[in-house]
DNA sequence: GCGTTATACATAAGAATATTATGTATTATT
DNA sequence: AATAATACATAATATTCTTATGTATAACGC
């Protein structure tokens, strides 16, 4: 899984960190591969997050104290869980809150195009 | 202008040229500052495009030829109209596309948490 | 008439964010 | 046995903005 399939290429910049932290709000613990999967089945293989922008994206929320990680071994393979802490629910109100808006403008200066 | 409000400080990021070439398609005829005072008015005070980043992105498309230029003499003051050429009718065909699907998936994602 | 805000363009240094390429290794499928 | 899928990782490079700065005219309030 190297390539974006689509013209998220540009598109994705600025929306990952608050896609990731969606997800995590929603499911509560999830594995980056999971997360991958994840975004490609609810955006019908649209999006495809690509690996060298999500794994270096999760160490930073990491590193901020937005989430935390448990390392699991499924048979001799490692898997990294990722959930959110304490700081980081409080935290990411304010993501959340800005990515929808930031939706609900981009819809509107679509939808403005169409009166 | 120089700031913008808000969030989508990092959120605008590679959608700037599917905002600019929406408006166009729609009205036009536009020069620079219209631009940032149409986004602003459409979004309720939501966006305010950078100059910083919008003068670049629209000599980007001049040079590209998706987009023409026009200059006019408003007393002493100049003012850049541009306009989509025939090229850039054809071009910003799938790149508004993609914009819209590409908002489409963020919907879905925001939405897919509310279930 | 003077200061402030709005209009209107421009560019450059630096920051942030992602792409592309590459690497390692296990497990499942054909 | 080979290929695809799962699962992590990092580094060089490219892209795209932010921030800061610059120039200048026009309008508005007082």
């Amino acid at each position: 899984m190297y390539y974006c399939l689509m013209y998220s290429k540009e598109l994705i910049k600025g929306t990952l960190q608050p896609i990731v932290l969606t997800l995590l709000k929603e499911n509560k613990r999830m594995y980056g591969y999971e997360i991958t999967q994840k975004v490609k089945e609810i955006t019908h293989n649209k999006i495809e997050l690509t690996e060298g922008a999500l794994y270096p994206t999760l160490h930073k929320l990491e590193a901020d104290g937005i989430l935390t990680v448990e390392k699991t071994l499924i048979g001799k393979r490692i898997r990294k869980y990722y959930t959110l802490t304490q700081k980081g629910h409080s935290a990411i109100e304010q993501t959340i809150q800005d990515f929808s808006e930031f939706i609900q403008s981009m819809n509107l200066i679509l939808k403005h195009q169409l009166r």
